[in-house]
DNA sequence: TTGTAAGCGTTATCAT
DNA sequence: ATGATAACGCTTACAA
């Protein structure tokens, strides 16, 4: 592969000149601009852009950490992110941690001896601190958290507001006439559940509905108990008449229940999930969620690593995003 | 940061034996290797990969192109990929074609200035040649096909049977008992479509029952004409009593379209979809489905670009891989 | 086993 | 505006 140096010996001119025409910043007249351009041309020069990565310190790479990419939150993030960053010049590389916390040391490790100019990292569930990214920040290099926050100030941030998407959606329901609504939780320990759980209630009671501990289920779609537990609440008397489920695949599991039971969605129950799943335009009745917003998400993390990527060092300002997700009510809630 | 000079500094060694410590291969007596890797643990010392990338001319990096990353199909099997990469010691760029033939081959020409040694590759709808990847294999960059292949001889490749996951899921709906069969099809301008599509045939042939032409559905579900054709269909009295179709998200359709019209599946109708979707486990009844294998194909084209990356190039042999299928038998197949 | 030194392909500083 | 040259941090003959 032809080199600066072949384009130089070609044109006559300096190995300098030459890398000033593909640094365009600099001085160089129009004539030896389109002397070298040509040159390169016939040669079929390409820069090698470890070599510059080298020399200037800037590698135009951003690391991207996640604990699975095969998971729409990830992959429609990172896939925002690849759009973005690779239309300003940079390029992605891709670890999973599986969310270990060790895993995720070892990659930061790594990604740093590769010298990225950024690292964007969801960090994995065993992280409770941001002590192994000391080192990141002290080489200047530029961190962004997104989908799982540390509620740590001195970092960016970019995380969806769980508490509001739920609140949105209790609130949606109760909008629609339903009195009795219960929501079928995720595992507690887990924050973004949590939080939809504390925005469901913050509806319940916020709306003058009565909140009742036990209207909050904890429900593992894949567990027969809970599914029988559900049965034999919609099958007695005072039965629930809105559910907000805290994942799509809960509200489907939900509604085969209730199709069962022969009871009509929206008319008697009204239904909502969480994520927007691609199936859920396509379920009978459609089912209504809420959109996470993986892209948006992606996006804003792209910004905010370019941002800070080309601030100074000394001058860098970090900041907590978090963004509303979007109610898309469909047939299950619409009556 | 550190670098080795200075960890030979510390240590009154040379250089270059600190650089054999770290590449291991090399013969070092164990005392001063200790030393060094004491030294090295007390600077904080890491090694800097573009220069070893860039001094060796092996950078250890994999770019991957596919068309979008967020899709199932290449999720999963990038998941795979970075797993078992990262475990041999190599890391992935990760690039997106948004299926344009241009875009595609900026992204090769970027990733060869990267210097990968290897490209896993899906190529973009647009593509159908290799021409653009005859630099690469110049370059002796090592390059994997996989999800579509041209049908060219002189490249690795990965695929999955497509006829045969078809022929199999229709041969079980004939197993079960079926007499009248439909496919549910996708656009036939799509390889793996029309592929499907040749293995329904070729089951219904095979297994003696009677292949009609318009017993081939196009389909397609967010259209609602297809959707009341298909209601007509199974409300005529010699419907059809199974079912297979071209994705889950078709079947899916089809299955609510069977419980509106109050035809028991599997019972009255057997249903097969195909992709074996996350949802597919959540529906009632469960999904019958074909397994594409994303993660295995991940897999082999991992393991099929490592073989390449340490042959000798003038020793390398390509092959072409076709992996079968697996069918997944669910609820709605199985009376 | 260890050391010396050249060089990978750029960028950047200093002259000219 | 252009050129000469050192340097980025490492690997790898070759020499000792």
């Amino acid at each position: 592969m032809a080199t600066m140096k072949d384009v130089a010996k070609a044109t006559g001119l300096s190995l300098a000149t030459v890398s000033r025409v593909f640094n365009s910043s600099e001085k160089v007249t129009e004539k030896t601009r389109k002397a070298v351009l040509k040159a390169a041309e016939k040669l079929n020069f390409q820069p090698n852009k470890m070599a510059a990565a080298l020399r200037s310190g800037k590698s135009k790479t951003i690391g991207v950490v996640v604990p699975i990419i095969d998971n729409d939150v990830f992959s429609s993030a990172i896939k925002s992110m690849e759009s973005y960053l690779r239309a300003s010049g940079y390029h992605l590389i891709i670890s999973q941690s599986y969310e270990s916390l060790a895993t995720e040391k070892e990659i930061l490790k790594n990604l740093m001896n590769l010298q990225v100019d950024g690292i964007i990292i969801s960090v994995s569930k065993e992280t409770t601190n941001l002590d192994h990214m000391k080192e990141l920040r002290e080489a200047g290099v530029a961190v962004v958290l997104f989908d799982r926050n540390l509620e740590l100030i001195e970092v960016n941030s970019i995380v969806i507001n769980n508490f509001n998407g739920a609140f949105q959606a209790t609130s949606h329901l109760i909008e629609q006439g339903c009195k009795k609504i219960i929501h079928l939780a995720g595992k507690e320990s887990v924050n973004i559940f949590s939080e939809r759980a504390r925005g469901y209630k913050a509806a319940i009671l916020e709306k003058g509905l009565n909140f009742e501990e036990k209207h909050i289920i904890p429900f593992d779609e894949g567990n027969p108990d809970t599914l029988i537990y559900l049965e034999e609440l919609f099958r007695s008397v005072d039965r629930p008449d809105g559910i907000f489920a805290h994942g799509d695949i809960s509200a489907l599991v939900a509604l085969n229940i209730l199709k069962k039971l022969e009871i009509s969605v929206p008319e008697e129950v009204c239904l909502i999930g969480f994520g927007n799943s691609p199936f859920c335009s396509y379920l009978s009745p459609t089912l209504s969620s809420v959109n996470q917003r993986n892209e948006a998400i992606g996006k804003l993390a792209a910004e905010t690593i370019l941002q800070e990527i080309l601030s100074k060092i000394d001058e860098r300002v970090y900041k907590q995003s978090m963004l509303p997700p979007v109610l898309i009510a469909r047939g299950s809630s619409s009556r």
